[in-house]
Order: structure tokens, then C-alpha cells, then sequence
DNA sequence: AGCACGCCGACT
DNA sequence: GTCGGCGTGCTC
């Protein structure tokens, strides 16, 4: 009999996988499963990704498998074929990859299927609440608080919420004041009844369904692309439907800003089965829930964020990401920098089924897929009920006279659309009162201590921040240089909202901006105004620009499109035509052409030109011609190694180290290194360095045996690193 | 990343 | 004389 070895993926910043033996008196874990195992002096909890008959190491140097916690796999081989896929195309440790794409619970070691226990205040517990002598036990008094402010809570949500919890629960329990309740979890076959009946569609949505419907049961990737309002749902509605009349499962991935609950209601409107839903706000414990849900098959649609396209779901029959192009897709922060939209595509490729790939604004990358013919075009070119497309035009800021951000044509147009009873909106990328704080006698403005960065107002809480890092003080009343007075310099959604409720009195108006709006709810309380008529004028940034359509606006305002026209970042222009096309498409209705002004200060900037004349189809040709000569993405294939140190010089220092590592590479570029952006954020210096190659496979080839060398370098001790294959953010 | 070991400065 | 600073090394 061959011995068994283990191969152990362990969250550790080791880019490799560790041998086990099996546990003494049980039977070797299958792949798949998460064993509980010895490392150092520490016990951690990994995922068996093979069984060998062979180890690196010797027999005698290896360690046992303390315990199995899945008797059967967690992970299924696909599962585990896209995360190993997935560590060697990001080239991330694998372990971090496995704990990524695991819920919290999950990684601790947690049984997905162990009974949920509650905890619930009993009378006798409420009646102690009232009495003064219970405040002694101050713990215990907080717990019991807090439990008579809901129903019945989850332990996990406890040990979350309150850490500490369990010594004062016990305490309660045993004077009769808390109670548990155990309950199994549900495992129950999912009830599936027929679906509601949808729309008729019309010709170019039939045709998509047609397609798509043709192409079930093996790989192909559709980009679906249709301006806001043509119906795109509908038809991923209706190949939903058909792939769960084959007893199949569908992975539907959306948009990290608040679109996941809007959709989630689209579904279960339509489908009489249960759906889970994963998106930000989440406890461990509702995450934990949701993700047995679909591993186990008992909720068919997943719906989620970024991170839910590593969750299992048997019979997977389809794969939707709906506005694909959008930012949030490509994790930004930390080490696992991966791009969900991305890992969709190979999932549906090893797996062997179709993928529809939505927006009405497709990404360079996948307009590039259809013209190299990997991805099939469904084009859909209705709108709504015939509705016309808005007409875009320019204010020219350097003709007209500006009004606190806003131009005199603009808030001429505003009073004819509100007069006439229609709804306006206005986007502005900036939230916060005014950009900058300045004296009005030295010139001081208020920086950021941990960036380099100007502090940001915050007029209403009185309060200065830096969106960069967070920190926040005070806001000032005079110089902190001269003594003088400051005042608020720029514009911000805060102050633009001051200006309209002088300018626009009776008219009620409704921010968006994540100052306003923290949580979900009051975000659907806002969309609720809207549609309602009871909010006449929208003000707001990004958050509006995502998902909702608003058929009552009529008037949509650009108020500072400039920013991006000069950046040095060869994205900026793509991601720019986006938002406006997207900002645009919040309007109208079938019955009225909607308008959108554009202020800025060059009106005859190409870009902007091309966008107007020629629409999204036409700028985007036109840009992919300058990606191509400048020998930028989707012509060629970027990494980026990002770097930061406490010490000014460290982070380049060892940037310059790693460049020397592996010198005149075969077919690949270095560039660099160069400071960040934003040279210092939060308290740390930044610098990058630029891998560049015409070929992904040269690229790869060349990252897999440098970074294996550049972790070796002892100066990567001194500083945090990351390699970012395919960055979004260059410059 | 953790977590140890190990060798030099200011304190009960 | 110790407590503790963080440099360096290891984890199957």
C-alpha cells in the first residue's frame, strides 16, 4: 500500500502547499476537506487540495493531520481547480486564496451543518433589567441589553458583536434570565415552483435569450450590451428560468454599491425558489448560512459581490455578471487583488457552460474579447417602451457664468424641467462639503498629517477628513499657520445641496453620497423618495450613477467632467466616458428625450467630442485605436508590483532590488520604479514598479520565477508588498 | 503572518 | 542583575 501524503493549503504568506500524514486512527481526509493540522507551534485549520504518493520531504520530518473536519469535500475538484488556478495567475500564496474564497465561520473551522443555537432574554430577565442592583454586574447588564433589543440571536452574531459574551451568558443562564434554542440547519430539498410569467420580449432580447439558451451545457461568453432601460434583466431572467427547469444553478455576480438587494428582488419576484443573497453588511453568521445554502444545492441562484464567485454551487448551469465593467469587480486592497469578473470567465470555462457578461458600457477588455471573436455580441437596442436616448451637451464653462458650481444655463434648464414637473439630477464626484480648506490671507490649506493630501470639509459635522486614509479632526476657524480666517475653497454633493435648497426653494431635495447614506435602508428610503415625486432634485456622486433608473428625470447635470480629461492614467478616459454614459442613462422616459448638460472647462477636448458625436460604440473604438499604438491594455498585459515603508526611501529601494533580480527579461518590460500616486498615504511611503509584456503567457512566465526570488529579497521584510496582475490603476 | 530565539539598553 | 526592544529564521 503507497503511504498517503496530504497536501495542505494553510493561510500563510508561504506561496506553497505542506505535506501531512493522515490522522493516526482515521481514514485520509478527501480532497476537498478541511483538516485541522500542526504548524509550528500553532494549530491551523487548511484545506486538503490532493492526496499524494509522494513528498518533497522526508516521511520522518512530516507531521499528522490532527483532526478531519469534512467527511465529505467542502470543495468540489472544480472548486478547488479555479483557486489553484486563481493562486498561480495572481501569483498568491495559495493558503490566502483558499481563505478568500472561504467564509469566515468556515475558516475557523466551524461545521457548516451544526445545529444554530439562539439566545433569547427571558421575562424573569426583564423584569432584573428594571432593577438598579443588576447595573453591578456591568457585563452581564450589556449582554441582557442587548438581547432585549431583538428576538433571538445567533451565537455566531454574538461572538461577532459582543466578544467576550460567553462568561456573562453563562452567568444568565443559569439565574433563568437568558434561554437558548437549538435548531437544526435546514438542508430541506429546495421547493421550486414554476416561475411567474415575464414580459414579452422583444426582438433583439429574443434573440439574446435564443443564443445564450443554444449554447447551454458547454463554454461560451456572450457580451450583452445594452444601454440602460433596454431590458437586460429581463433576459437574464429568462435564461434563469430555463436553466433551473434543467435542474441546474446559476451564479449571478453584481456590483459591490447596494445594486445586490435590488436585484435579489427582481429574482424573487420571478422565482418561487429560494435564492441566496451575499453582499456587504452581512454577519459572519447570515454569510455562513447563505454559502451552505448553495453548496448544498438548496438555494439555485446565487447573487452576490465580488467574493461569491468563489462560492460552490453543484450543477452549475450559467454565469451572469451584470455591468461587467464596473470597478469594483477587481479586489483593490490587500494582496489577493483578483478581478471576479475575470475568475467568472475560467469558472464558466472549466465547468463548461455559458457566460453573459452585461452592461451598457463594456469594458476595453471585452469590447477587445468581441472584436478578436472570444466573445459573442448580443446586442440590444431598444430602450424601454421606445424611449429615445438622452441628448448630451456641453456648457462651456469658459463662456458662461458660474453660480457656486453651477452654470447659468444649467440652472436655467433646471427651472424649465422642475417647472414643467419633471425630476433633475445633478452628479458630482466628490462628496463632502468643499475639496479644501484655504486662508484667505497666506494661502494655508489644511493637509491631511498622514497623506499627501488636503483635508476634505464636512461642513454639517463641523469636521475636517481625508478621504484617503480616514483621519478626521476638527474643523477649524482660523489659519493654523497665521491665525487668520480659512474658508471653504471648491465644490462637494454637501454644498452643492446648500446652493440648490437657496437657489430651488420648495423643491425637495435628496442626496446621495455614503455620508448620507450609510445603510442599505436608507438608501431604498431615498430611491423610495424619488419614485415617489416627493424628491424633485437629485445631488448626489457614483452612487447614482449605479442601477437605478429614475423615468422622471428628465434633466441630468455633469458638473465637473474634467477631472479626468488630463490624467496621466490611460484608463481615466474609458472610465470617464462610463460614468457619463452611465449618469446619462439614468433618465428618461419613452414619452420625452432626457437632456444632459456637461460642464467643463474645454469643450473642444477630443474625448468629450467623440463621446457626444459618436456615442460610447464610437469613443471606444477610437481609444482602443490609441491603447493599441501606446501598447496599453487589452494590447498587452500589465503587473504591477506595489510597495510601501514606514522609512521615505524603502519602498523604492526595494522596487530597485527587485528590478535587478531578473534583468533584460525575454519579451517583458520594467518601468520603474516610480513613487505612487500618492507618494504618502496614511503614514506610509508607496512606489510601484511596472511589469509590461506584449504576451500574457511571456508575462506570467516571467512573474512566476521572479517573484518567487523577489520574496527571498531581504528588504521585502522591510516593507509591504503586493503584485497586481492586470491593475485597474496604473498611475 | 505568527511565533520563537537571541543579543544589547534602561529600570525595579 | 532582569524586562523588553525588534533583527533573523522557521513553519510540512
Amino acid at each position: 500500500v503507497n503511504p498517503v501524503f496530504c497536501k495542505v493549503a494553510l493561510d500563510t504568506p508561504l506561496r506553497r502547499c505542506f505535506d501531512y500524514l493522515p490522522p493516526r486512527d482515521a481514514a485520509a481526509p478527501v480532497p476537498g476537506a478541511r483538516v485541522l493540522v500542526p504548524f509550528g507551534r500553532q494549530q491551523l485549520v487548511g484545506v486538503v487540495t490532493a492526496l499524494a504518493d509522494s513528498s518533497d520531504l522526508p516521511v520522518e520530518k512530516l507531521r499528522q493531520v490532527l483532526r478531519v473536519l469534512d467527511a465529505t469535500p467542502l470543495l468540489s475538484a472544480a472548486d478547488l481547480a479555479l483557486l489553484e488556478w486563481a493562486a498561480a495567475y495572481y501569483h498568491h500564496p495559495i493558503g490566502s486564496v483558499f481563505a478568500t474564497a472561504l467564509p469566515k465561520l468556515l475558516r475557523d473551522g466551524r461545521d457548516p451543518g451544526s445545529p444554530q443555537v439562539f439566545w433569547s432574554i427571558t421575562a424573569a430577565g426583564r423584569v432584573w433589567l428594571q432593577d438598579p442592583k443588576s447595573l453591578r454586574a456591568k457585563r452581564q447588564h450589556e449582554l441582557l441589553q442587548w438581547l432585549a433589543a431583538r428576538d433571538a440571536c445567533d451565537e455566531e452574531d454574538l461572538a461577532e458583536l459582543l466578544p467576550g459574551w460567553r462568561e456573562p451568558a453563562r452567568a444568565l443562564l443559569a439565574k433563568g434570565f437568558v434561554a437558548t434554542t437549538s435548531r437544526q440547519r435546514d438542508v430541506s430539498a429546495p421547493v421550486i415552483s414554476a416561475a411567474t410569467a415575464g414580459p414579452r420580449l422583444d426582438p433583439d432580447q429574443a434573440n439574446a435569450v435564443t443564443a445564450v439558451t443554444n449554447a447551454l451545457g458547454q463554454f461560451a461568453a456572450f457580451l450583452l450590451d445594452g444601454v440602460t432601460g433596454s431590458g437586460k434583466t429581463e433576459v437574464y431572467l429568462q435564461l434563469v428560468e430555463t436553466v433551473l427547469a434543467r435542474g441546474e444553478s446559476v451564479l449571478v455576480l453584481c456590483p459591490e454599491i447596494g445594486l445586490a438587494p435590488q436585484l435579489v428582488e427582481r429574482f424573487a419576484k420571478r422565482f418561487a425558489t429560494p435564492i441566496a443573497a451575499l453582499h456587504s453588511g452581512m454577519t459572519d453568521r447570515e454569510r455562513l448560512g447563505v454559502w451552505h445554502d448553495a453548496a448544498v444545492g438548496r438555494a439555485r441562484i446565487l447573487i452576490g459581490t465580488r467574493s461569491a464567485v468563489f462560492t460552490p454551487l453543484p450543477r452549475l448551469g450559467l454565469v451572469i455578471v451584470d455591468e461587467e465593467h464596473d470597478a469594483s469587480y477587481k479586489q483593490q486592497e490587500g494582496g489577493f487583488r483578483y478581478s471576479a469578473r475575470d475568475l467568472a470567465l475560467l469558472r464558466a470555462q472549466q465547468v463548461g457552460v455559458p457566460i453573459v457578461l452585461g452592461s451598457a458600457t463594456p469594458s476595453f477588455e471585452s469590447l477587445h474579447n468581441v472584436a478578436t471573436a472570444k466573445f459573442m455580441p448580443l446586442l440590444l437596442t431598444r430602450r424601454a417602451g421606445n424611449a429615445q436616448p438622452p441628448r448630451l451637451s456641453l456648457v462651456d464653462l469658459r463662456a458662461h457664468a458660474v453660480h457656486k458650481g453651477l452654470s447659468i444655463p444649467l440652472l436655467q434648464a433646471m427651472d424649465r424641467h422642475l417647472a414643467a414637473g419633471a425630476q433633475v439630477l445633478l452628479f458630482i464626484n466628490r462628496r463632502g462639503y468643499a475639496p479644501t480648506l484655504i486662508c484667505n490671507t497666506c494661502g494655508w490649506i489644511a493637509p491631511c498629517h498622514a497623506c499627501d493630501a488636503r483635508m476634505t470639509v464636512h461642513q454639517k459635522s463641523q469636521r475636517l477628513s481625508c478621504h484617503h486614509c480616514g483621519a478626521e479632526e476638527k474643523l477649524p476657524e482660523r489659519c493654523a499657520r497665521c491665525g487668520y480666517e480659512v474658508r471653504p475653497l471648491g465644490h462637494g454633493t454637501e454644498r452643492v445641496e446648500e446652493t440648490l435648497v437657496e437657489r430651488f426653494p420648495g423643491f425637495a431635495i435628496e442626496r446621495f453620497d455614503r455620508d448620507k447614506l450609510r445603510q442599505q435602508s436608507q438608501l431604498e428610503g431615498a430611491i423610495d423618495r424619488v419614485h415617489s415625486g416627493e424628491a424633485r432634485i437629485l445631488v448626489g456622486t457614483q452612487m447614482l450613477t449605479k442601477g437605478h433608473h429614475f423615468p422622471e428625470v428628465a434633466l441630468v447635470g455633469v458638473l465637473n467632467a474634467d477631472q479626468s480629461l488630463f490624467s496621466t492614467d490611460f484608463r481615466a478616459a474609458e472610465r470617464l466616458a462610463q460614468t457619463i454614459v452611465q449618469v446619462a442613462g439614468r433618465a428618461g422616459r419613452a414619452d420625452r428625450v432626457g437632456d444632459v448638460l456637461i460642464q467643463t472647462q474645454y469643450p473642444e477636448h477630443p474625448l468629450l467630442q467623440s463621446l457626444l458625436n459618436e456615442g460610447y460604440g464610437g469613443f471606444a473604438a477610437q481609444a482602443l485605436v490609441e491603447r493599441n499604438t501606446a501598447h496599453w491594455p487589452p494590447y498587452s498585459r500589465l503587473a504591477l508590483l506595489r510597495a510601501s515603508g514606514v522609512q521615505p526611501d524603502a519602498a523604492i529601494q526595494f522596487l530597485q532590488q527587485a528590478k535587478l533580480l531578473m534583468e533584460n527579461p525575454d519579451g517583458v518590460t520594467l518601468q520603474g520604479p516610480i513613487p505612487a500616486a500618492m507618494v504618502r498615504k496614511a503614514g506610509r511611503y508607496y512606489a510601484q514598479l511596472l511589469v509590461e509584456s506584449a504576451q500574457r503567457l511571456r508575462l506570467q512566465k516571467y512573474l512566476a520565477e521572479w517573484i518567487e526570488k523577489v520574496e527571498q529579497l531581504p528588504s521585502a521584510r522591510k516593507v509591504r508588498w503586493a503584485l497586481d496582475v492586470d491593475p485597474l490603476d496604473v498611475f
